[in-house]
Parts: structure tokens; sequence; C-alpha cells
DNA sequence: AGAATGCTTCGGCCAAGACCGAAATATCTC
DNA sequence: GAGATATTTCGGTCTTGGCCGAAGCATTCT
């Protein structure tokens, strides 16, 4: 069975420590060069550069080059689904219930990350459930779609979610729910969580942590998440601790 | 990075040729025995009793032990769903874009599959392209939902969609696209997709494969797959063979 | 009880591959 | 062109882990 081969080899690809933190790094949908990588991963760059050019050639990842540096992001959107999957997977509790240590880099993720092109922990958990709770957005762990009001909302607020490809005229848009591994609630994926991702970080109400998928909420988000979006100050104020 | 190694530990599960052969024989959602999964693996009893332990300690699998047969069986619906992650990057052709080698039991498996608890392959892709034409479904890449139409349909033809679970009295219905590794294209999944199967295989309009996820579409399914469901006769023609 | 079946544990073999040091290629800078 | 930086290739070591044969439990059958 050929398909199973393939299955076995992209699983396997992302089974190796090394290889894991280098795709988690990319996680934020950008580039970043083989060195860095290297850097982020705790090997050396000869040993990096075989673990890159290995998911490169199996479609994981794709290059870039620019002059003498080489970037490197995921290949697909696909890429970043299924490592979700497998963040689900490990997030749950082993039977032997053994209970993760988490350092203080892992506290900041949980508190605000990006998940490739969206929002998730904490806030981005409250950022749906603000939603929800206003009835701009409907979700169960299945699937989720923006309501008209919603929809209004959305645009009031500057987001853009219709893209050129929005033929249809129908008056709802759909978006995604993506289980939150360290939440273990839905937040928002797809166009619409993407949208305010974007939006976000481009107004400056949040702010990446240099060198993770971190975010901050800076005081201009924590302001607009809680007239806008209806979070409750307490759940905000624990996610724009600068360290 | 505690979570880091773990998702490792998850993925390079998945990655190896004999597990990743018992977890796709588990993909519908019934249990084997270890005896069972060590000959679809091909490997000894021994070697698959090692695997099947560690996958279960992971997490990946649970057991329940009947006299002395072991039944094993996917934890949880979020290993599917990962799988289903897995496989969607596999399916794409690498850079090199060499051939799938398709075998007879392949071309099976593309006709018409259970993924998990649904419906896949050209059938499944049929299926909601006729749900979706009627007008019974919205689809996108990344949700959908089933219309107040649709589920006066599904209502009337006896498939139940409304668990307990459904506090809300909302109209419509959510159910969830997933993209079929064979045809590029959504099917349906979710609560819908899964009673959408259940129900077929109940009624006898499909019937599984022995020893496969393959399902075949038996004339009483031919009739009224066309007849409720709109799929074209020439797109059912192809699902029937006994083989 | 004795035999058969299903499964697991133990011990040893062996290949795959992760890793690094050294050296070779690119590319940019001065 | 010389030197610095980024990346790859080569060669070799060493650990991990998949595999099976043999033996050991557990359960069921007769």
């Amino acid at each position: 069975m050929a398909t199973n081969a393939r299955f076995a080899e992209i699983a396997a690809l992302a089974g190796d420590p090394a290889r894991a933190a280098m795709l988690h790094a990319l996680m934020d949908s950008r580039s970043l060069t083989a060195s860095e990588l290297a850097h982020i991963a705790g090997v050396t760059p000869q040993t990096a550069s075989g673990h890159l050019s290995r998911m490169t050639t199996a479609g994981l990842l794709t290059v870039t080059k620019q002059g003498r540096h080489r970037y490197h992001r995921l290949a697909s959107v696909a890429v970043a689904q299924m490592m979700e999957g497998i963040m689900q997977v490990a997030s749950v509790a082993t039977p032997t219930n053994r209970t993760l240590v988490t350092g203080p880099k892992d506290q900041a993720l949980r508190a605000a990350r990006t998940c490739y092109d969206h929002l998730a922990g904490r806030l981005g958990v409250a950022l749906a459930d603000g939603l929800v709770a206003s009835g701009h957005v409907e979700l169960t762990d299945d699937a989720g779609l923006v309501t008209e009001s919603g929809a209004a909302f959305l645009d009031q607020m500057g987001i853009e979610i219709s893209p050129k490809s929005q033929t249809k005229r129908r008056p709802r848009i759909l978006c995604r729910p993506c289980l939150d591994w360290s939440e273990r609630r839905p937040h928002l994926a797809g166009v619409v969580g993407a949208a305010l991702c974007a939006h976000g970080l481009d107004k400056g109400w949040i702010r990446r942590v240099r060198d993770t998928r971190a975010v901050t909420v800076t005081p201009a988000g924590r302001r607009i998440y809680h007239d806008a979006f209806g979070i409750h100050p307490e759940t905000l104020s624990g996610l724009s601790q600068p360290n």
C-alpha cells in the first residue's frame, strides 16, 4: 500500500524532536532561516540542514532562497492543520495521568499564541466566547458560522473577511472552529480567525513575543477587546505581561 | 519543552509503517484483536504486541479485554482526526510528483470508504455534492451547515441528527467538512456525516467490504442515493462492484 | 488435568538514522 | 580578491528501536 508508506513517512518526519521543534517554530506562518531553525531545535547547522532538506522534499516545507539565506516555511495550511491534530492528541492526559511540566515559556503560550494564522490560548478562546455571547458567531465542536449581525460587526470594525473569491452573496460567512489544545475549548480559525489575528497585529492590539508563537495584549488591545468584544477585564489582565 | 516531546512522541508512534497500518485498519471505528492487527501490519504477534502496548500507554488506543482476546480501538475521535490531517498532507503530490501506485485495494478505497465514522471517497463527495446542490447543506473548505430545508429532509428520511445534548432549539444544525484525500474535495463529517453513514449501513444502502474500510453501494442504496440525494447514476454505477 | 489459543515478556540481532567535526559551496562585504 | 557568513555535503560514531525466536502467562475447550 503506497499510501500507507507515505503516511508513515510524513508522520515519522514530524516525530523527531528536533524536527518537531522546527515545525512548531514555523507555526506562526512566517519564514525562518536554516540557522535560526537550527538554534531553535538545539542542533548544529549541519544536522538542521539535513532535517530541512528531508522535510522539504517530502512536501512539508517550502524554501525561498534570498541571498545567502534560505527561508523555510510550512508548505501549506494542510501541514499546520495536521500539526493541530497531533497537538490535539498530544495534549490529552495519558492514562497514567502524568502532569505535564509547564515551564514559563509554556505559560506564555497557554495565555495567548498564534496557531498558524489565527489566535489560540486563553485569548483565542475568550475572543470566541465573546463573539458567541454577543450573537455574532455560532460555534460547535464541529463547525461555526458568522451571523448576519456578526458580519456587520466585523465589517464595522474594518475587518475584511470577504475575499474576491467570495462569489456568492450569501449573508453569512463561514468560519472554522479549532479545538484549543491548552484550553480544550474551541477558538476561531479559518478565514475569520485569520482575519481577526491579522487585524489585531495590524492595529497593535496584540504583539508577537520575539522568537515564540506567544503574543501579548497591548493596552490598546485590552481596551478594544473589552469594549467591542466583551472580554472580561480579569481575563485580559493575565495576558499582558511583557516578559 | 514538555509539550514538544509529547508531540514528537505521538507523531513518531504514527510514523512507523507497521503501526500506521494498524491505525489505518482501526479507522473504521471498530475494535480488532491483537492478532488481527498483527496480520494486517504484516508482523509477528510479539512485535504487534509491543506496538499495541506502546500506542495504548501513549493514549492512541484503548483496549477492552474479552476472554482471551484483547480488542483494540482508537482512543478518541481526536486520533482519527489527527490521522485525517496526516493523510491530507500525505496525499498531496511531492515536488518530484511521483505518481502514487494505486493497487486494486486502493481503488476500492477511492471509490467509497468509511473515514472513522463517516463516508469518504467518491461516494462521500457525491453525497455532499448532492446535498449542496439541493440546498440542504452549505459547505466551504472551512465549515459547513445544514439548512432548514436540509434539517427537514434528514428528519423525513429518518436520520436523527439532534442528540440529547442539543439544548438549543436553533433551526439549523452544524456539520463538519472533511477534505477528502483521494478526491481533494470536501465531504461530510461531524454529526451529520456520522448519521448519514450509520443510517446507510443500517438501512442496507451500503455494506462494508470485509477486512477493509471500503464499502459498496447496494441496489437499494443505488436507488435511494439517486432518487433522494440526487447522485448521478453514472457516479453510482462505479461504486457497486462486489469484489 | 491436559491441550490449544491468544497474547505478552525476554534476549539478542541488526538496520535506520540522528548527531557532530571537517571540509566544500555559495553569497555578501570590504 | 580576501574574509566573513550561511548552508550543504561527506564520513564516521553511536543510540534507538523494529524485528523475530523462545519461553512464559492467561483463558478457554475437551
